[in-house]
DNA sequence: GCAAAAGTGTTAAAGCTACACCCATGT
DNA sequence: ACATGGGTGTAGCTTTAACACTTTTGC
């Protein structure tokens, strides 16, 4: 292979934020560093990316060494570059966030990491930028679910409407109607109920239903409100 | 500076979407390669990052170069990894976004670098996974226009709602109701009548207005849909 | 039977679309 | 005066928020 004429080669990390769900409060997956620099450190999951290694397969393999789990929803959501964020070398991070169903996950390999789940509202402070990447995690968390079904990435299969619902309630941080948030939730159509109840209640078993994925892809784009609805494209 | 014990440093690219807006159709400011790799073809605004410059920086030194054009909207939309994206040596390029108002750019600048305005509609084939990412900025430009104030990013500093209208239609390809057009820009509250009259016009001619910059930082969030906008805090 | 949580219905207000009329301007 | 494009109003429909009652379940 020639090479371009180009001295900076630069160091290019990957960290992922991982949320997951208790079925109470949003919770970051966050490692207290058991290595330098920062050592005993709280910080996100990362590494570097490798020679032969597409982006989106580093952020795989990183998310499997940690949690024991392969496809789950991942995406980027951008890259951090400030020449001082690290300390040691000058290094690229681009930063993927990444939603799991809580219960997936493999405690072994999260423990050999040194690593917890930790519930948002007590989040340590953490090494570097991984504040702003957090922060910058959490505003696309609640931009995104709030116009598209996103949410149920965080949930089991089967589901029930007042799980999501509570988990819309953590991410906003705010009390919602249950009636309104049935109704325009079903409305969609995403949702596909399964007859089944949740065994696990004390009280009235809610129903469990799953997604329908086929439709959660024609309709992404159908919550928004500038531009007529009906007048938009099914797919842009 | 110590160095940590990892080999593969990466080359790493910005390149540049750039959009304007000629009041019938959008156009991209692409520059037909004078040099190799991949000469004579056509291909996005770029350049390599500096070893001591930001990321946003190293953006804003590419856009300078070629429009002459400072404080203008830019914004990083994603990072390209693949590694066989670039044929000569594996490169990551860092994708920006950037409006301008095509009236304000620098034409001989623009010449010396062989560049040109291209409507979107005749936009000829790129080199490399370049049309991976301008597929991925007009997306992200609808997308992003449809729930927040971004047009006015692309107009001049003063300008008429026909003239917004217009804009909206060619980034959605698609036409709008006149009146319905105006009274959901006016009731977003972020348009100041300037009381002055469009003098270019040979009709009735259309008052200008200009953005209300502070409202529309305050007012970024409150499109939405899903959760009830009274209740979402002005500032996530 | 009672407490706790789930499911459903209604109503009033707000927002949206579609449409029609009048006004300003240059020729 | 007429053609062109800009500005405003309204009726009917749809969507939304706010709210109350009934049902299921375990104790």
């Amino acid at each position: 292979m020639t090479r371009y004429e180009h001295p900076t080669r630069i160091l290019v990390a990957i960290d992922c934020i991982i949320f997951g769900f208790d079925g109470e409060e949003l919770d970051l997956l966050l490692i207290k560093r058991n290595f330098e620099p920062e050592k005993g450190k709280w910080s996100l999951m990362g590494g570097f990316l490798n020679e032969t290694e597409d982006l989106e397969k580093g952020a795989e393999r990183i998310l499997y060494d940690l949690t024991g789990l392969k496809n789950i929803f991942v995406e980027q959501i951008g890259t951090f570059g400030k020449v001082s964020r690290d300390p040691v070398e000058r290094t690229l991070s681009v930063v993927f966030f990444a939603l799991i169903n809580i219960a997936d996950h493999d405690q072994e390999a999260v423990k050999a990491h040194n690593a917890n789940w930790i519930t948002l509202g007590k989040k340590p402070k953490l090494i570097f930028d991984h504040d702003d990447m957090v922060r910058m995690a959490l505003e696309h968390l609640r931009y995104n679910a709030a116009l598209h079904p996103l949410g149920f990435e965080l949930l089991p299969e089967r589901f029930t409407i007042p799980q999501l619902q509570k988990l819309y309630e953590a991410i906003y941080d705010m009390k919602l109607d249950r009636r309104n948030f049935s109704r325009k939730i079903l409305s969609t159509g995403l949702l596909i109920d399964t007859g089944e109840k949740d065994e696990n209640s004390t009280t009235k078993k809610a129903g469990l239903f799953r997604l329908d994925r086929e439709r959660y892809q024609k309709k992404f784009y159908s919550f928004w409100n500038f531009i007529p609805n009906p007048a938009l494209p099914e797919a842009l």
